[in-house]
DNA sequence: TGGCAACGGTTGTCATGACAACTATATTTG
DNA sequence: CAAATATAGTTGTCATGACAACCGTTGCCA
């Protein structure tokens, strides 16, 4: 009946692992009241405080558009601040307010979790081994993203 | 100014990889007026045709809510078809159109190629290594997800 | 066999995510 | 300086995806 083994496929697996990690960090953030995007935005501007929103969606790689309606929600919310640029009137610097704070340690504890559950049973060279590939991985999609759509992407490079 | 190294963080890796696939499909996809999850049904369904709604979601771990109506899109295409079972009148069976032939060859070798393309430069082993160190993961966050909401996920183990 | 729980699908609602069009502000240039 | 261009964010639309509520059909079992 099969006529195709989609279990060792790449693209599947990926795809696979992310809806997982991605369906563990929503059972989790669930209990927190956010969802897993909300939570990436979190790290990343936990990462890199004060960042333009442009800024902010070029180093998470969404649209401005999707950050944007993600910062809407966390707003609502009171855990990030948009504030005016003092200099250039078009940009908004994205802030994670104190009342995050403890928030963002329970996060950062829990994503540890997650991730070594995931990683369970690998031995330290596997871990660096696959996350190597995955880095190789990463630059290849680049390359041939750029080869075929030349343009954006020219910002990759930053840190 | 950076508190956190997020580039070795696997979570983002993850995350990253498995949207710059999308987009990669996505791109070769529209040349040919179908999007990545519309193509993961196909290919899906390729796989073993014949499957009513609720088994192919669970092939796919999709909801069957999210596959019923990437049917109905696939379906206004002419590329599926549901047909009823002849027993049980609840179940619908999904099978590839004869139309959708030609289209699934081309499918399956651009998929190869932006496969091949992704795993460029990485040797035999790297990538059989990734395979497996995936595979890993993907057990340790089913394990997980069992353990955290003991519900659903018992037919995993199909083919 | 009659009622009720379980199953298969669909529909409604919300949150991403991409893309395109639009507004407001800066910058570049003639 | 004024016009053209570029940049920052927002809004609109579409396609996923999850989840919950719902309807029709089956199957169980008392």
């Amino acid at each position: 009946m099969e006529r195709t083994d989609l279990h060792r496929n790449f693209g599947f697996l990926v795809h696979d692992v992310a809806r997982l990690m991605r369906v563990a960090f929503d059972r989790r953030g669930k209990e927190l009241g956010l969802t897993r995007s909300q939570w990436w935005v979190l790290t990343a501007l936990y990462a890199k405080e004060g960042m333009a929103q442009s800024e902010l969606a070029a180093f998470m790689e969404l649209e401005k558009a999707t950050l944007g309606r993600l910062l809407d929600r966390l707003e609502d919310k009171g855990w990030v601040e948009r504030r005016p640029d003092p200099v250039d009137r078009r940009i908004k610097r994205v802030v994670l307010t104190d009342t995050v704070q403890g928030l963002m340690r329970e996060l950062r504890g829990i994503a540890a979790d997650i991730r070594s559950d995931a990683m369970k049973g690998l031995s330290r060279e596997e871990h660096e081994a696959f996350i190597d590939t995955l880095l190789k991985i990463k630059a290849n999609l680049y390359a041939f993203d750029e080869l075929a759509g030349p343009a954006a992407q020219a910002e990759a490079a930053d840190d």
